[in-house]
DNA sequence: ATATTTATGCTCATTTTGAGTTTAAATAAA
DNA sequence: TTTATTTAAACTCAAAATGAGCATAAATAT
């Protein structure tokens, strides 16, 4: 693991970074904008000169990606103890979440990389249903993780804590726990799970996404986390599980997408990723991209109009296929309520 | 304003530091812990020694406080540019919220006092209703700041923010403005404003504590704020308005009670401010002075036994007038459940 | 005894939610 | 030019959740 280029930067005494994961939505797909090969986030120090964290963050991500950012906002702050300044005070890193519009995506330094978000969390897309990995790898790691535990309180805790996190019935953990030896053919031997799964008490909840981070990097299955063993793991495993980063970046995009999940089922965040105008259709797909679950389209229509947060333009779009859709805007007179209003997103289809 | 006792500790270039909101209710009162007079919250320098954040807050809150923490979360990073270190850094400062179960209540020392919180915030206790004060005297002083804007348009916005922020209808706001001069006999005036208050679409939400805060802030309406002009205000403002803190530490816990009310809808935190055993109005009364407002007792419990977080004890309260209530306890066997599952609370009544 | 207070079980109308149909308006293929 | 296909958009319907209230039970204060 390498230094990156951006602590060139660091000076003095300062042992506050600010750390951005800004998101975009291209081609229908989330996007998070990485620096150093995609293993880093853009990043560097507050400095004196600072007035505030937020304007640390507009500087760095300016310098370090070109990028205009438009909205912004805390998520968590950090302390990394492995990395000390002279004085031995430990580095802090302050994240934050910016969401940058599609069309305002300009050209980019060659370092900086817009990247599938879905790269460094296989497991989060669930948009063509759960993805084979959950059943065929992941839970069977877990669970082998929730045997080696010491009594079997903290076994059965560990067990209920991945039935939560990963949205699985009963049933299904009982089915994965009994053929955890034969984990290639167990979608073979019960072909109902990947139907069935969300059958008793239990479903997949989409901003559970640092939950189930911090299961896997907990458990040793990330190749971040210090108990990392991959000799242990099947072969393919480090293909698997995603593209790992330096530090704990990826933990502070799972922070982000946590956030943004959540956020975006009361909160009108998306239009901060949306274009001028836009359908229908596109504001949906959007959201799923988002959520990684496909919604309702009439429930997520209705909903859409009974919020009055989008006027239509009067123009149609031009279809590729079937029927024109109308285009809307986000009803820009209302800016302010946006801050307060809630604004519920339906469930998933 | 003075330094705080506690910077006497800050030593070599640190430049964070953590603070803490400790919430417990005593007497069906939400109280915070204090240092200082009431003028601080527990706080201290972010050490080499700490391995972490928590570890950071929990060492400075035993010594300050000798209160035993229970329940832990981050709040928010904030960045004061009048306090900086030796090299010019600016100090940033790291706020957590601390959960104390009532039983745990200690011996404090005497510097560390608990105060209701609503000293603090006395437009946030709408337990008897809307407080008189914010009809009376803090909207009216909200439109004056709104219609100084310069533009039409900046003056719009800010009636709308008001009306948001504060719950209130048109034609309320209208009322008030028309009579902004006269604001002693406003409700005389009008006495249905106080009962209809919430007749058109809109409606105190608890949760915006913060919103509110800043709005005041902002307004120059807080004796922390920089255009804080108390000879432009009424006689007993500075009476009214709650107490001052030194720093921004107002604004510390204004953001730990906005995360609380809005958590406690969702996620069984409740129960860190508990003890053992309760009954259901003790749990609900709880709630209450979290949140200020009141609820439907009926609907309360119909949504608690839905919830299957809670479980009798086979005992009952000796009770001090009524029928005796059963005692419940919280269903320690879910522990990890309370982490994941959404329990939502019931609307106010 | 009687009024008062608190607990707890039950009802009822309204709203919200999840999951469809049906019809309309376009393009691609036969 | 018809026919199948695709997307849009209006409408329906049952189930669940919500807000508000009534009725009865079990204690204490007067």
């Amino acid at each position: 693991m390498t230094l990156s280029y951006s602590h060139a930067h660091q000076q003095g005494s300062g042992t506050t970074e600010v750390v951005a994961v800004l998101i975009a939505i291209t081609d229908h797909t989330a996007r998070v904008l990485t620096v150093d090969q995609g293993k880093l986030l853009p990043n560097g120090p507050l400095m004196p000169l600072h007035r505030s964290l937020q304007a640390g963050v507009r500087q760095w991500v300016e310098e370090q990606t070109r990028q205009p950012l438009g909205y912004l906002e805390q998520l968590y702050t950090f302390v990394d103890t492995s990395r000390r300044n002279s004085d031995g005070h430990a580095l802090v890193y302050v994240s934050y979440l910016g969401l940058v519009q599609e069309a305002q995506v300009p050209e980019l330094p060659s370092q900086a990389i817009w990247r599938d978000w879905y790269d460094y969390f296989p497991w989060e897309n669930h948009l063509e249903g759960m993805p084979s990995i959950i059943m065929n790898s992941i839970v069977p790691e877990l669970l082998a993780w929730a045997y080696a535990a010491e009594d079997d309180v903290s076994q059965h805790r560990r067990r209920q804590r991945i039935r939560l996190c990963w949205g699985l019935s009963e049933s299904v953990i009982d089915a994965v726990t009994f053929t955890a030896n034969n984990t290639d053919s167990l979608l073979k031997d019960y072909p109902e799970i990947s139907e069935n799964y969300n059958d008793s008490s239990s479903e997949w909840v989409a901003e559970h996404v640092l939950l189930r981070y911090e299961m896997l990097y907990e458990a040793g299955l990330i190749p971040e986390a210090p108990s990392y063993q991959p000799s242990k793991l099947p072969d393919n495993w480090t293909q698997m599980i995603g593209t790992p980063m330096y530090y704990d970046h990826r933990r502070v995009i799972a922070t982000a997408i946590s956030r943004l999940r959540a956020k975006i089922e009361y909160r009108p965040l998306i239009f901060g990723l949306m274009p001028e105008v836009f359908t229908l259709l596109q504001l949906q797909q959007s959201i799923e991209a988002l959520s990684g679950v496909r919604l309702h389209k009439q429930n997520f229509r209705r909903l859409l109009d009974s919020q009055n947060l989008v006027q239509p333009t009067g123009e149609s779009s031009s279809a590729q296929r079937g029927r024109p859709a109308k285009l809307y805007r986000f009803r820009h007179d209302i800016e302010l309520q946006s801050l307060l209003m809630d604004s519920k997103l339906p469930k998933r289809k």
